[in-house]
RNA sequence: UGUCUUAUGGUGUAAUGGUAGCACUGCAGUUUCUGGAUCUGCCUGUCUAGGUUCGAAUCCUAGUAAGACAACCA
């Protein structure tokens, strides 16, 4: 049946789109859409950052305009090339190209002109107070500000200081540039905000020694979008009470009707994970994770790491939408969005994590059969590999139970289980040791019951992934949980060490699995029968094979075992 | 005892003054050469009180609650 999708819901815009929309359709800036992500380069992007790029470079795409990377590199005392480089292949990595790579510090000449021009028109002024004396001049949300004794100084002085300030006779910390606005306001981005201050012991990544004084965000960043163009500045929804004080600075120097709008939305956050900078770097620093990249963090080079694909991350994001309110995103969705894309391409391989030996005493010693069997149920284009059958084998020692329950579907005595793509077997016993553990457990087959063969419709409950002995390689598995224990770490009052999940990574030794692997790219991503998401770690070697788990499998069998 | 922002199931979101939908989770069932995946069904919601309106989740007022703001960070 012919089918047409007009009566297919279509997709609900977030308000951001509808704000563009909006402004489309009254003409707006001539028409013309210019996003831009801005990120400082003080660390690597983690999928917060992710949300904003898919926003930012997203609605550029969808509305037929453009978005730059811009990066916002107004404080050398943080900044390194090294993330400069990061934060392009990640967004790279994500599929996305921006139009423009800009830096602010391109602009710090302009800048300067312009503040040259702001302390002319009297509305910003030079202060030679300690940081300590400015900050408790500020007041407090509730408590009115005092003006500081350089506010009214003659604007000679303050230009012939600004000077000054930027050829590295003064020094750090004793003087700053401030816009002369009100120190009363109930906002406190209006009690003079610092718009400059000297930084001189640390060379700036692109611009070296050339510059002392450096611009402060709230004055470098709209500034920045104007001379770029742009018409749409998305940020994160702390950044709400800056607004008007970047409305302001735009007002100072805008000479046409165009003028860059500033719109927040919430920022991501996820259960069980810590999205904030100084955080993550403390758990490199600290030696808690094995670096940026630990598959257990949440940056991009971490879940790349850890199997999770771009699609995934889109998946993810798509899901979770964007608001004008903070909430708590479970992780359970992130990982709903992997196993639903990795289901999708995901190359079945068996792979035994904890190897019991299986022995078909049926099974002619020294014979080897070749079984097809699919690379994807859910893909038929993605084709079938052969396995090798004999008469000892692999399985995992979870799947056989001496005294079984009686909803175990799997290995026990006196029942028939198939083993996938092969045959179905009927356990005769096990042999244990002095100890009582299960050293080799027995079966016996029937030839005709083979997959593909007219007897092989026979109904039983459990079905097995399995090895042959003769034909796996032994390989380390690394299983990963959540990183804190606790579903809300950032709000935690505890020093975030004592909230680390001691279990967060497993490390199993003695797996084995297909020995085609051996031969696969890292990164590559396979599902293993019943375990979960898998990848090839980029640290594997001829010699020794790593996989990570992406992510798990959902196991109805261990929650009927935890009732 | 300030200003700003926000409030829809357990969670995340949609409804653009006109039938409160969707997804995740959970539960039940279907199906399967894995109990995964698939497919189906079910549970649970508009912070409170007024007002405007033929009609309010949506607009207004007040209250309540949450978050942001007092870096020479971004």
């Amino acid at each position: 049946m012919e089918t047409t999708n007009v009566d297919a819901p279509k997709k609900s815009l977030n308000f951001i789109e509808l704000m563009v929309e909006q402004d489309l359709k009254e003409g707006r800036n001539d028409g013309r859409i210019q996003t831009r992500f801005p990120p400082e380069p003080n660390g690597y992007l983690h999928i917060g950052h992710a949300k904003a790029i898919c926003l930012d470079f997203g609605i550029a795409k969808k509305y037929g305009g453009i978005c730059n990377l811009r990066f916002d590199d107004t404080n050398p005392a943080k900044e390194d090339v090294e993330y400069v480089d990061s934060i392009m292949e990640d967004i790279k990595w994500l599929g996305y190209e921006w139009k423009n790579v800009y830096y602010a510090s391109d602009y710090f000449q302009q800048l300067w002109d312009l503040a040259v021009q702001l302390i002319k028109d009297g509305k910003a002024y030079i202060d030679e107070q300690s940081a300590e004396t400015i900050a408790k001049q500020k007041g407090s949300p509730t408590v009115p500000g005092i003006e500081s004794p350089y506010r009214n100084r003659p604007v000679e002085e303050s230009l012939a200081l600004f000077e000054k300030m930027n050829t590295g006779e003064i020094a750090e910390g004793t003087m700053v540039l401030r816009a002369k606005i009100d120190m009363s306001s109930s906002n406190m981005h209006f009690r003079d905000p610092i718009m400059y201050r000297i930084i001189t012991d640390h060379p700036h990544h692109r611009t070296g020694w050339t510059w002392k004084a450096y611009p402060m965000y709230d004055y470098a960043h709209g500034q920045s979008d104007y001379f770029e163009g742009v018409t749409h500045s998305l940020c994160t929804l702390e950044f709400v009470v800056h607004r008007p004080l970047y409305d302001w600075f735009i007002d100072q120097f805008k000479d046409s009707d165009y003028r860059p709008r500033q719109t927040e939305f919430n920022r991501l956050n996820i259960t069980y994970t810590v999205m904030s900078k100084r955080k993550m770097l403390q758990l490199v620093e600290e030696g808690l994770v094995t670096g940026w990249d630990d598959p257990r963090m949440p940056t991009l080079c971490g879940l790349r790491r850890r199997g999770y694909s771009p699609d995934a991350i889109h998946n993810f994001i798509d899901k979770i939408g964007y608001t004008k309110y903070d909430g708590i995103n479970d992780i359970g969705l992130l990982e709903h969005a992997a196993r639903e894309t990795l289901n999708k391409t995901a190359t079945r391989v068996n792979a035994v994590l904890n190897p019991v030996k299986l022995i078909v005493t049926n099974y002619p010693e020294g014979q080897v059969e070749k079984l097809p069997t699919e690379n994807n149920p859910e893909d038929p284009s993605a084709g079938s590999r052969e396995i090798l059958f004999s008469r000892e084998l692999y399985i995992e020692r979870e799947d056989f139970m001496e005294e079984a329950p009686k909803k175990f579907f799997r290995m026990t005595p006196g029942q028939e289980v198939r083993l996938k793509s092969a045959y179905i077997v009927k356990c005769t016993g096990c042999k244990k040791d002095a100890e009582g553990n299960i050293e080799e457990i027995y079966c016996e087959y029937d030839p005709l019951t083979k997959s593909g063969m007219p007897d092989s419709g026979r109904k039983v409950k459990g079905t097995l992934h399995w090895l042959s002995t003769q034909n796996a390689v032994q390989a380390e598995v690394r299983l990963y949980d959540r990183l804190f224990n606790v579903e809300n770490p950032s709000a935690d009052e505890r020093d975030f060490r004592d909230l680390l999940n001691p279990d967060s990574l497993k490390v199993l030794t003695n797996c084995f699995v297909e020995p085609w692997l051996k031969n696969e790219k890292p990164l590559s991503g396979f599902q293993f029968q019943r375990t979960g998401y898998f990848n090839i770690d980029p640290d594997t070697t001829p010699e020794k094979l790593i996989f990570n788990r992406t992510v798990s499998l959902k196991d109805s069998w261990a929650k009927e075992q935890n009732r």
